[in-house]
RNA sequence: GCGGACGUGGCGAAACCGGUAGACGCAACGGACUUAAAAUCCGUUUCUCGCAAGGGAGUGCGGGUUCAAGUCCCGCCGUCCGCACCA
C-alpha cells in the first residue's frame, strides 16, 4: 500500500483539468437550458505573495462554484486583479522599480500561487484593472456618468499632506498625521471630482430590504451609513445683527442677513428652544470672525480640536455669543441668542441647530454652562406635568407635549406633523429629509490609477476627452523621486490642445480612487474581451447579478455601496438592464485566518517556521532562547504570523490547506491556524486514500447487480448513513455550514473504516457505494484527492464534471427511531419504535419500559406528551 | 453615548422549528503493534458522588414562560464589531 503522494497527484489533475478546459464558463447559447450561477470572490490586490490566510476566501468560493457546477449550473467563476493603488507607487519610490513592473511581477507570482490551490476558475477571463484595455472602458463610463449628471466638480475639504504634497484618504491619517510623512495633516479646499451617490440615496436605502441573502449586519451598516433622517428645515429670521454686518435696504438680500436655516428631526420641541448654535465654520460665524478677534480665536481653537473618539468624549461643550438675535418662528416677539458652538458640525444638515435643552443632552450641557433657559416640553409617559423637571439629564424619548401653546396635549409624533404644518403655513419652514451619506470624492493626486479623462481649457473650461481619444493612457516615463503627483511633474504628458477650440490646454492630472476600479469589475468579467464597450449588454444581462459574492466584512460599506451605486449608474446610462439595480444577489462575509504571533528575546517578530516547540515551550531556532508567544491575530506580513502558501502546498498539499481552513470554525467566524489542526487534515487525506486504495474498484461492471445482503444488517446501516450524509452535506453547503459538512465527512469515513468484512459481499458493496459518494462529497473541498480516488474506484473521466449525488429517499430516511423517555423533563430511558408509529402505541411502550417504570411507581400520571419521532415526556406528581 | 453580534468541556465547535447538550476535530491519558521512535489501530475523556449498578449538577449570572429552555421573554455581567457631537 502506498502513501498518498500529493506532490505528484495535485499537479497531474490540475494539468488534466486545464487540458479539458473544464472550468470555462459557457456562453448563453452553449448553455442551452442550464441555469447560470455567477460565483465571485472579492478580487485581490496584487500586494506580493499569497499566504494560507488568503486561501480561505477563494476556497469558500470554489466550494460553491464546484458544487453549483455539479448541480448542473453553467458557472462563471473568474479571477482578476485590483491592480491600481498606492503600494505600487511606494515600491517605486523605495526600490526604484516602475509601479507597472512591480504590479505585474506580483500578479505573475500570485497567479501561480492561486493556481496551486486548484481553483475551478475560468482563467480565460482574467483581468487587471491597470490594463489600458480595462481602464479605457472605465474612462468611457466616467464620461457617460458625467453626461448623465452623475459626475460633477466641487470644492471640498480634504486631508492634505504638506510634505508628500498629496491628498490623503481618511484611513491614511493616523492621529492627525500623514501615515508616511508623519507631518500634521492640513485641511485644504480643493476642486474635486465627485460621483453623485446621493442621487440614489433613497433607492440604495430602500433596496437594502430586498437583499435578503446578505448578512443582516452588512445591511444594517449600509442603512446606518446612508443615515436617513426625516424632519424639517426651519428659517430663523434675524432680529438683530452687529452693525459691521452689511445693512439691508428694503427688499435687498445679503448672505449675512438672510434667515438662518436649521435642520431638525424634532420640530415638536420648538417651544423648548432657547438658542441657536452655528458651526465654527458656518458662513455667518466666519463673517463675524472677520470683525471680532474673540470669535476668530474661538474658531481657531475649534479647528485645532481633534476629532478622535477620546477627544470628543472629553471635549466640553463650548460656545461664544455672536451678537446676533433671531425671532422664534412661531412668535415674532420671542427673541433668541445665536452662538457659535464647538459641537455643531458644518458637514451635516445646514451647519446650524436650535437648542432645545430639555430634550437633548448636548443642548442641556450648553444651556447650563451659559445660563440659558431650560423649558421641558415633552412629558414622559406617566409623569406629572406639575412636578416633572429637567436637571442634568435631558429627556430625549417620546411622550406628550406640554408648555407648548397649540401643540399642548399632542403626542410627540403628532406634534412633529402639526409643527411642520404650521411652519409651512407661516412660510418659515418645510418638511425635509437629510442623509448622512455624502457624494463620493474620487480625485486622487497619484500616478498609479486611472487617469480622469478631462481637459482644462482657459477658454472652454473643463472639457471631456472625446471618446475616440480613449484611453487616456498613463505615461510610462514618469519619475517618482520627488513628492507629489508624478503626472503633474511630467514634462509633456499634460499638455494637449483643447478638443473644442484647439487652443492650448492641460490634462486633468488627478486619477480616480481605486474603489472606482472595483465598482464594476464583476460586470467586466461577463465579457472581458470586448474592445469597444465595457461589456456586451446581453452578456451582462445574462450573468448579472452575481449569485454568490464572497469577501471580507471590511468592505461592508465602501466597496459594496459603491458597486451598488455603479450598477444603478450603468443601468441609467443604458449599459445594462438589471431591473433590481443590485450587483450581488447573495453575499457571504467570511472570517479571517488567525495565528499566534511570536517575538524573539530581542523583540523581533518571528515567522512560525523560525520557531519550534521543545519540551512544551516554544523556542527561537536561531538562538535556542524561549519565544514570547503573543496574541492570536489576523495573519499579516508585518507581524510575520503567516504561513507561506507555496511551502505549505509542497509539504502538505493544497487539499490539506483547503480542508483545514474550512474545517474547524464556522465560515463567518475566524479560524485559528494550528499545527494540530493541519495534522488532523493531513491524517484525514491519508485515511481517505488508504480506504479507497484498499477497497479498489467500486464502479459496477456492465450488467452487474447489487449482491444479496446489501439490503440488510451492517450493509444497510452503512448505506443509510451514506445517503443521509449526501442529503446532509448538500444542505450544509447550500447554507454555508462547511464545518458541519466536514464533520459529516469524518463520521462517514469512520463508519466506512469500521465496515470491513471482505467475506460479506453485501457489506463490501455498501462500502464501495459509500466510498463513491464520499469521493463526490469531498470533491468541492479537496478536488485533487477526489479525482485520484474517483479514478482508483474505476470511474471516469472527472469527479469534477460528475453530477452531484442525489440521496435515495428510501435509504436517507430511517425507519426506526430511538425516542428518549422523560419523566418530569428528565431523561429516564429510551425506546425504539417504527418511524411514524401511532401515538397511543408509543405511549404504551414508553409506560411499559422497565427503566422508566421505576420512576413512575407510587406516582400519579398526570399527562403523557408524545412528540412523534422526537420524544416522550411523562408528567407525574 | 448609539446600534449590532456573541457567551456551551482543557481548546475549536455541534445541537437547523423549544424536544436525548457536547456530534466531529484538536489536545491529553491508557492499551496494541515495534528493539525503539514515528506512523497506524483500539479505548477513555463535561464536572461530581460511587468499587459498581446507578445518582446528582451542568450551556456567563439572576428571574420568568412551558410538560420540556443552550434555544423564547425580562434584568444584569462580560467579550467583540460598526458608527460616533448626525441636531
Amino acid at each position: 500500500m502506498s502513501r498518498y503522494n500529493h506532490r505528484e497527484v495535485e499537479p497531474k489533475w490540475r494539468d488534466k483539468w486545464a487540458r479539458a478546459d473544464l472550468y470555462r464558463a459557457l456562453s448563453p447559447t452553449e448553455a442551452k437550458d442550464k441555469p447560470k450561477a455567477y460565483v465571485l470572490e472579492m478580487f485581490p490586490y496584487p500586494s506580493g505573495r499569497i499566504h494560507v490566510g488568503h486561501s480561505r476566501n477563494y476556497t469558500m468560493g470554489d466550494v460553491i462554484a464546484r458544487f453549483r457546477r455539479a448541480m448542473g449550473f453553467n458557472v462563471l467563476h473568474p479571477m482578476g486583479w485590483d491592480a491600481f493603488g498606492l503600494p505600487a507607487e511606494n515600491a517605486a519610490m523605495e526600490r526604484k522599480v516602475h509601479p507597472r513592473e512591480w504590479t505585474y511581477a506580483n500578479i505573475a507570482a500570485m497567479r501561480d500561487q492561486l493556481k496551486l490551490l486548484g481553483l475551478a476558475i475560468d482563467w480565460s477571463r482574467e483581468i487587471a484593472t491597470c490594463d489600458p484595455a480595462y481602464y479605457k472602458h472605465q474612462q468611457a463610463m466616467f464620461l457617460a456618468f458625467w453626461k448623465k449628471g452623475l459626475v460633477y466638480r466641487k470644492k471640498q475639504k480634504v486631508n492634505w499632506d504638506p510634505v508628500d504634497n498629496t491628498v490623503l484618504a481618511n484611513e491614511q491619517v493616523v492621529d492627525g498625521k500623514g501615515w508616511r510623512s508623519g507631518a500634521p495633516v492640513e485641511t485644504r479646499e480643493l476642486e474635486q471630482w465627485m460621483f453623485r451617490v446621493t442621487a440614489y440615496a433613497d433607492d440604495l436605502l430602500d433596496a437594502i430590504e430586498t437583499l435578503n441573502k446578505w448578512p443582516d449586519k452588512v445591511r444594517l451598516m449600509q442603512a446606518n451609513w446612508i443615515g436617513k433622517s426625516q424632519g424639517a428645515n426651519i428659517w430663523w429670521q434675524i432680529a438683530e445683527a452687529p452693525s459691521f454686518l452689511p445693512q439691508l435696504a428694503e427688499g435687498e438680500r445679503s448672505h449675512a442677513r438672510d434667515p438662518i436655516p436649521v435642520f431638525t428631526t424634532r420640530p415638536d420641541t420648538l417651544f423648548g428652544a432657547s438658542f441657536l448654535a452655528l458651526a465654527p465654520d458656518h458662513p455667518l460665524t466666519k463673517a463675524i470672525a472677520e470683525h471680532r478677534p474673540d470669535v476668530a480665536a474661538f474658531v481657531a481653537e475649534c479647528a485645532q480640536l481633534g476629532t478622535s473618539e477620546a477627544e470628543i468624549e472629553k471635549a466640553e461643550k463650548k460656545g461664544i455669543d455672536l451678537g446676533v438675535r433671531v425671532r422664534h418662528p412661531f412668535d415674532p416677539d420671542w427673541i433668541l441668542p445665536v452662538y457659535a458652538a464647538n459641537f455643531v458640525l458644518s458637514t451635516y444638515g445646514s451647519g446650524a441647530i436650535f437648542g432645545s435643552p430639555a430634550g437633548d443632552q448636548r443642548d442641556l450641557d450648553f444651556a447650563r454652562k451659559y445660563n440659558l433657559p431650560v423649558t421641558p416640553v415633552v412629558l414622559p409617559p406617566g409623569a406629572d406635568a406639575a412636578t416633572h423637571a429637567i436637571d442634568k439629564v435631558a429627556y430625549t424619548e417620546h411622550g406628550t407635549i406640554y408648555n407648548s401653546r397649540f401643540l399642548d396635549g399632542l403626542s410627540t409624533r403628532d406634534a412633529i406633523k402639526r409643527a411642520i404644518q404650521e411652519l409651512v403655513k407661516l412660510g418659515r419652514g418645510e418638511a425635509t429629509t437629510q442623509y448622512r451619506l455624502r457624494d463620493w470624492g474620487v480625485s486622487r493626486q497619484r500616478y498609479w490609477g486611472c487617469p480622469i479623462p478631462a481637459i482644462h481649457c482657459a477658454k472652454c473650461g473643463v472639457v471631456p476627452v472625446p471618446e475616440k481619444d480613449l484611453p487616456v493612457a498613463l505615461p510610462d516615463d514618469a519619475t517618482f523621486d520627488k513628492p507629489g503627483n508624478p503626472l503633474e511633474h511630467h514634462p509633456t504628458w499634460k499638455h494637449v490642445s483643447c478638443p473644442q477650440c484647439g487652443g492650448k490646454a492641460t490634462r486633468e492630472t488627478d486619477t480616480l480612487d481605486t474603489f472606482v476600479d472595483s465598482s464594476w469589475y464583476y460586470a467586466r468579467f461577463t465579457d472581458p474581451w470586448n474592445e469597444t464597450k465595457p461589456f456586451d449588454k446581453e452578456a451582462a444581462n445574462y450573468w448579472l447579478p452575481v449569485n454568490q459574492y464572497v469577501g471580507g466584512v471590511e468592505h461592508a460599506v465602501l466597496h459594496l455601496l459603491y458597486s451598488r451605486f455603479f450598477t444603478r449608474g450603468m443601468r441609467d446610462c443604458g449599459l445594462l438592464d438589471l431591473p433590481s439595480g443590485e450587483p450581488f444577489a447573495a453575499l457571504f462575509t467570511q472570517g479571517m485566518v488567525v495565528h499566534e504571533t511570536y517575538k524573539s528575546a530581542a523583540g523581533q517578530w518571528l515567522l512560525p517556521e523560525e520557531t519550534e516547540v521543545k519540551d512544551g515551550a516554544r523556542i527561537d531556532l536561531a538562538t535556542g532562547k524561549p519565544v514570547d508567544v503573543g496574541a492570536i491575530e489576523k495573519m499579516s506580513k508585518s507581524k510575520k504570523n503567516v504561513v507561506d502558501l507555496d511551502a505549505f502546498v509542497t509539504d502538505f498539499g493544497a487539499d490539506v490547506a483547503r480542508w483545514f481552513v474550512l474545517s474547524d470554525s464556522p465560515p463567518e467566524r475566524d479560524v485559528e491556524w494550528t499545527e494540530g489542526g493541519v495534522q488532523g487534515a493531513w491524517r484525514f487525506v491519508q485515511r481517505v486514500w488508504t480506504l479507497v486504495e484498499d477497497h479498489g474498484r467500486a464502479a459496477p461492471k456492465p450488467g452487474e447487480a447489487p449482491p444479496p445482503g446489501a439490503g440488510e444488517g451492517d450493509a444497510l446501516a452503512l448505506r443509510q448513513l451514506a445517503h443521509r450524509t449526501v442529503k446532509g452535506i448538500t444542505d450544509d453547503i447550500e447554507s454555508f455550514r462547511f464545518n458541519v459538512a466536514v464533520a459529516k465527512c469524518y463520521e462517514l469515513v469512520n463508519a466506512i473504516a469500521k465496515a470491513k468484512d471482505t467475506n460479506n459481499a453485501g457489506l463490501m458493496f455498501a462500502r464501495g457505494e459509500a466510498l463513491k459518494l464520499l469521493t463526490q462529497l469531498i470533491a468541492p473541498f479537496m478536488p485533487h484527492l477526489a479525482e485520484e480516488c474517483w479514478e482508483k474506484l474505476g470511474f471516469e473521466p472527472f469527479v469534477s464534471s460528475a453530477p452531484w449525488p442525489v440521496a435515495d429517499p428510501a435509504l436517507a430516511a430511517t425507519n426506526v427511531v430511538t425516542l428518549p423517555i422523560q419523566v418530569n423533563g428528565k431523561r429516564r430511558g429510551e425506546i425504539e419504535v417504527a418511524k411514524g408509529a401511532p401515538e397511543n402505541e408509543v405511549r404504551e411502550k414508553a409506560l411499559a419500559d422497565a427503566a422508566v417504570a421505576a420512576f413512575l411507581s407510587g406516582q400519579t400520571i398526570r399527562k403523557v406528551i408524545v412528540v412523534p419521532d422526537r420524544i416522550v415526556n411523562i408528567v407525574v406528581g
